[in-house]
DNA sequence: GCCCAGGTATAAA
DNA sequence: TTTATACATGGG
């Protein structure tokens, strides 16, 4: 059942209540967005070229620097606060009991509607990276190439980016990445790429529009479709993916886990992460 | 020093 | 078609 949520507009943003089914740290520091960092209680952060804090005392939320309008133009889908994860959780936690158990431990995970083109550049950084590592380098790739903002810098754009050659982002130290980023900002930016039919193209040929790209596989495709385009039904496998699906799921498959794959997936990839002697 | 990290391109079998 | 290896960088 999802409640009606009240917007009140203050001095220096906007209190939204009652928010359930949300955790910040959960959610912004769970390894689907790489730009968000704590702030003062709460969590402070740049998308859409604005700069919010964010802030969750129960279930009232505050973002910090936002306007009524642009809490329901941006944020609320941002956050993806009209999905009723109360009932997605009940659902995909029926398909296994080790996911039951995963739901549970971080049922504050919500999947943000991130930029495409953020979404895109930041998960083919990921690629044989580790998380901390990611978190540096786009910070280097927002400073160097993004446009200064408030007290942090906005993501630069594709267009920005396609002018560039892979030895100008020698500053964000990504090694071998520097040529994909470029390669894809070029596609991107000529309409090679055509980011926005991967909201509506069917599914496996939104991940071939994206693997166009150089350093785009299945893997980075996926993410980008599931955080960049909400399409929960993308199931990015990666090295903790791997090792569920080996002991935790063995009797099942990457297509067992329905139309809400994608959300399956990122509690499972949390859970695991921050529990690795499941493993041993 | 070694191993690993939200993988992929490339070459070889 | 499947399998092996290089790739840049930095933390543990």
């Amino acid at each position: 059942m999802v409640m009606l949520m009240k917007c009140i507009e203050t001095e220096n943003g906007v209190i939204i209540s009652p928010v359930t089914d949300l955790d910040l740290a959960q959610t912004l520091d769970c390894g689907q967005s790489f730009r968000w960092e704590e702030y003062d209680g709460g969590y402070r952060g740049i998308a859409f070229g604005r700069e919010v804090v964010i802030k969750l005392n129960g279930d009232e939320l505050t973002i910090e620097n936002s306007s009524a309008e642009d809490f329901l133009n941006i944020w609320k889908s941002y956050l993806d606060l009209e999905l009723d994860y109360g009932k997605i959780r009940e659902s995909i936690s029926e398909l296994h009991p080790v996911l039951k158990e995963a739901c549970a431990y971080a049922p504050g995970i919500r999947i943000l509607r991130q930029e495409p083109w953020e979404a895109l550049c930041t998960f083919i950084i990921s690629q044989n990276n580790n998380i901390k590592r990611i978190k540096g380098i786009v910070g280097r790739l927002c400073e160097s190439f993004g446009d200064n903002i408030g007290s942090g810098y906005t993501f630069p754009s594709a267009e920005r980016l396609a002018a560039l050659a892979p030895d100008d982002l020698a500053p964000i130290r990504a090694g071998f990445r520097n040529k994909y980023i470029i390669d894809a900002a070029q596609r991107v930016a000529s309409g090679e790429v055509d980011l926005d039919s991967c909201y509506t193209l069917p599914y496996d040929e939104a991940r071939a529009e994206l693997m166009k790209i150089k350093g785009v596989g299945v893997k980075v495709a996926d993410c980008t479709l599931l955080f960049g385009f909400h399409r929960v039904e993308a199931f990015p496998v990666d090295v903790w993916m791997k090792r569920a699906l080996e002991k935790l799921f063995p009797q099942m498959s990457a297509d067992d886990f329905g139309e809400y794959a994608g959300i399956a997936q990122q509690y499972i990839f949390h859970y695991s992460r921050m529990n690795p002697e499941l493993f041993d």
